[in-house]
DNA sequence: AGTCCACTGGAACTTGAGGAAT
DNA sequence: ATTCCTCAAGTTCCAGTGGACT
């Protein structure tokens, strides 16, 4: 190891995933969710909150805040899924159960049916909080139906998208009607700083970042508070690295582009290894026709040894990738091409 | 106008994991 | 231990689509 002063002083404090002690900034939203979750306390029927607004905006930190918050005054089970990752009913079940702590054997033909049975038993006679992050990207909203029918479960829904609910099914529809919708808007460059400076408190040493550095990173993140983190930690990492004893300009420049593709890894990180090369063939093609992409894709497949996939296959794996966002099609019929998002 | 063709996507079917019954 | 069963994921089959070509 090397001798220099190190920068950081706790480097989880600076990750998203981190729930800070306390939330900025966002008292209106904090209040409005701890009051559709009072009743939970009381043993009364709680009111489901959805939360909805660009990326970055303080949804999911501050449903895991409220939580753990509320798990320390009562006794309650929770569940935080993202969809993106279990987008199917069957998933997001199996999931629930796990946090519940059902010990599964791990079993895929478990009818989904009889995880709803599994679950009611479980919930009998208790209340349980249940977060579905990135709820726009349900494969079958009926999983909503199953939750909010089920007794004593009150949901946090997240997503980015306001729109999320409006080609439900009419009976999830009006059973959403009471959902109690909270917006979140950006943040501003100066909340983006005190955002940051809280987290350095406690995650840096002293005096490794100025205050222009700080207000630097709000600029570029454009009020998205995760990517304004991913900067700095960025930015961290590569100083210490460098045997810098601050952080100085050109490490924040050279994190300003990194945070940017920093999503997508995590989601191509759960693909299985033939969407990766899916994924790997269009991003390195540019833009790519339909059949240009199977015919790589066979070949680099039999290259790497991969187990052979029928082309019906594949094109549900593509079907994947652009319903997750990764890639984009253009044209239809023969004069498809596809390539990557962004 | 008719045919071709490269691609899409729905639906029925098969496979494999693993619990339950025997 | 063996057989039966259910389910999700993968496969097979094929009708539909719409610009290009004759």
């Amino acid at each position: 190891m090397l001798s220099e002063k190190p920068i950081i002083k706790d480097i989880r404090v600076l990750t998203e995933q981190f729930i800070p002690r306390r939330i900025i900034h966002r008292n209106g939203q904090l209040q409005e969710i701890r009051d559709n979750l009072k009743p939970l306390v009381d043993g009364e029927i709680p009111r489901h909150s959805f939360l909805n607004g660009p990326p970055g905006t303080g949804k999911t930190c501050m449903a895991l805040y409220i939580v753990d918050e509320l798990k320390a005054e009562v006794p309650i089970s929770s569940a935080y899924i993202n969809c993106w990752s279990q987008p199917s009913r069957f998933k997001i079940l199996y999931s629930i159960l796990q946090s519940f702590g059902h010990n599964f054997l791990h079993r895929k033909g478990t009818p989904t049916d009889e995880l709803i049975d599994m679950l009611k038993l479980k919930m009998r006679n208790k209340r349980a909080v249940i977060i579905l992050d990135e709820a726009d990207q349900l494969e079958d909203d009926k999983v909503l139906y199953d939750l909010l029918e089920m007794e004593g479960i009150c949901l946090v829904l997240i997503a980015n998208t306001e729109t999320i609910f409006y080609q439900s099914d009419p009976r999830i529809r009006s059973r959403l009607h009471s959902i109690n919708r909270i917006r979140f808007r950006p943040y501003s460059t100066l909340e983006i700083s005190d955002i940051l400076k809280d987290r350095i408190e406690f995650g840096l040493v002293p005096d490794s970042i100025t205050r222009e550095q700080i207000e630097k990173i709000g600029e570029e993140s454009g009020g998205d508070a995760r990517a304004a983190l991913a900067i700095l930690k960025s930015a961290a990492m590569d100083a210490e690295n460098s045997g810098a004893e601050k952080i100085l300009d050109s490490h924040i420049d050279k994190a300003v582009p990194k945070s940017k593709s920093i999503d997508m890894d995590k989601i191509i990180e759960g693909l299985n290894t033939q969407q990766k090369i899916l994924y790997g063939i269009v991003k390195s093609s540019g833009e790519i026709s339909a059949s240009d992409l199977y015919e790589k894709f066979k070949k680099i497949s039999i290259e790497k040894g991969e187990e052979e996939i029928v082309d019906r296959t594949a094109r549900k794996y593509v079907e994947r990738l652009e319903f997750l966002g990764l890639i984009s099609s253009k044209g239809d019929g023969r004069w498809t091409v596809y390539k990557v998002v962004g």
